[in-house]
DNA sequence: TATTTTCTGTCAAAACTATGACAGAAAGTC
DNA sequence: GACTTTCTGTCATAGTTTTGACAGAAAATA
């Protein structure tokens, strides 16, 4: 089966991986947890699915729980009979009950309080909920869409996100990459955009070592930012070419603090940022010290651990090696284990 | 006598003698403390203890002291009187009231804070609370089960749990045993639910490299884990058998395999490896400074260029940056000498 | 304005790292 | 086997990096 994905534009093999994985979800009526940075699409992906299911004529709820007030938000979801709290003039339905046949989306689930996630599991288990201050239990058919940008696995790990939950709605996860993780998508964005927001009949373009530059820059605000910058370029832009003396001090500084000694035919590799290291919850020491790791496994297991020569590729002298093995305490034992 | 364990699955000899156990102690009304990882099924052990009590046809009430705020556990428990505190428009009756007659199930007891312990426990003396703001003694007929995933023993040793209500519990000790130990228990569980989750009619089988990988696998989320594991195979399987390819990563390096490049499961995170840095015609020392760069940058953009956050965010010392910066020369304004 | 807090750079001591020299061990060659 | 070449680990030394202490600047708060 094949899905629409008309709306989400991008490429890259990861993407693709998603799709596959979102074409097989999409028709069953399974919870889906989405990960990914914010301003990654999530939104998108999430219509996507909704579109792709058979509840596709029915509606699609989204709900913010990060946005609404902590408050607010349990008679949000569920509703309220009349006289519940002091402002409860009339009894109002919730977003379940607006979503009765089709998809809710929990957005920012990682923000919801433990009473509330306790509801949640409750309908995720028995298909029905209460109105605040209402004693009925109301049936309901709605299928269940999280996303959230926290690492809720983490999250469950310090107690701040019930473990029984986590794997109710996990049972499909989907991780979208963060932009700078998506290779060429960059400029195919990039490009589109131009193409969006380029009103004058003049066709603006990307110079080549903007493009670089942009292919270099990590992007934390992810698509947003990305969309939003090259708006400003339209706009701002005055000849017709995108060139470096254009862009942000920020692209700049992320691109180039050292020459590169080649052109660097950019295939895919993107130097790891700030965020990587985050998300693994470690710090410069441990960060740089696990890709050192890695790269000298890797120089060991291509020459056979023949130190001598591991040490000739890595440019670095043979008793340095050797001491790093030591300190590192690597044998042909060891095996890199890969803790997220 | 026997028992019906018909929603408990398995047939370990380990959860055997847990049978065993339950069966002499259901017909009582003792209290028990059950003790297991969290997703062991402690759940499931007390409706089988409760459904095989004299008071299987009285309510089995749960709580779960874990996850009702501390502020609200006692009137939740005990229940309060009108105008008790702010929020009481009326009186309600607590979960001990609720349960008269069948079972209280207190889930995550380790976590009640000392002033509840005693309440407690003055319940299992004299069988009679108070409401929250209410005067008179109500007296109640209710057994107490009590589970925690803690290890009481070593709270009480560490003053965080009241040893004299410890005891009051600890009756009749009956410990869960954490799936990995259960043995073939694992395999039965898996293809349990194989067939619970197997919508489609084409039966799903387990390879036999992947029945030795989940065996091999701590599975620390227990049975919760293992059944949102296989209900995301039945989804995402595309043939009938569930290879070692087919399962997550986090279980194939449990068991030794080096997991191949399959971006659904990951974040498309790759780890710098050797060929990067050949590819950039970089020695070791020269890549890891470049990564350094990248992300010390990265680091002082997003704290505005205060060294002091910034040194923070990377987890070394403020005066360890400002040290690598004179030596790498990073400046905000070092705008880069264009690599044309 | 006065006061407190946060931030800054410098410097010398302490901790850590890289490397050349040495003394053998393995492997390869004749 | 005799000889050469390549590899190995250890260690002291020179070189780097990290860090705590200090003293003053800048920013926030009252």
């Amino acid at each position: 089966m094949s899905i629409d994905t008309s709306e989400i534009i991008g490429q890259s093999i990861v993407l693709e991986e998603v799709f596959k994985v979102l074409a097989k979800v999409a028709p069953t009526d399974t919870t889906v947890l989405i990960s990914g940075e914010s301003g990654t699409g999530k939104e998108l992906l999430v219509r996507a699915l909704h579109k792709n299911s058979h509840r596709w004529d029915k509606p699609l709820v989204p709900v913010n729980c990060g946005a609404i007030p902590k408050e607010l938000l349990e008679s949000e979801l569920f509703g309220h009979e009349k006289g519940a709290f002091t402002h409860a003039l009339r009894s109002r339905a919730g977003r379940f009950e607006l979503a009765e046949g089709g998809t809710l989306f929990l957005d920012e689930i990682g923000e919801l309080d433990m009473s509330l996630q306790v509801k949640i599991l409750r309908f995720l288990q028995e298909k029905e909920f209460e109105r605040v201050g209402g004693s009925k239990s109301i049936k309901s058919d709605v299928r269940v869409v999280a996303a959230t940008n926290r690492n809720l696995e983490e999250e469950v790990r310090c107690g701040g996100f019930r473990e029984d939950l986590f794997y109710r709605l996990n049972v499909i996860p989907i991780v979208l990459p963060p932009l700078r993780r998506r290779g060429d998508d960059i400029l195919i964005l990039a490009e589109h955009f131009l193409n969006k927001y380029n009103r004058r009949n003049n066709s603006l373009k990307l110079a080549s070592e903007a493009r670089k530059l942009l292919l270099n820059y990590s992007w934390p605000g992810n698509v947003r930012e990305l969309e939003n910058f090259m708006e400003r370029m339209c706009i701002l832009c005055d000849n017709n070419r995108i060139t470096a003396q254009d862009l942000p001090e920020k692209v700049l500084l992320a691109g180039g603090i050292e020459p590169q000694l080649r052109p660097a035919h950019n295939d895919g590799f993107h130097w790891p940022g700030l965020k990587d290291m985050q998300e693994k919850g470690m710090d410069l020491k441990a960060f740089l010290d696990r890709i050192e790791d890695q790269l000298l496994l890797e120089a060991l297991d291509s020459s056979d651990w023949v130190k001598n020569q591991a040490a000739e590729i890595l440019g670095i002298k043979r008793t340095t090696l050797i001491e790093k093995l030591k300190k590192k305490d690597i044998s042909p034992g060891s095996i890199i284990n890969d803790d997220n």
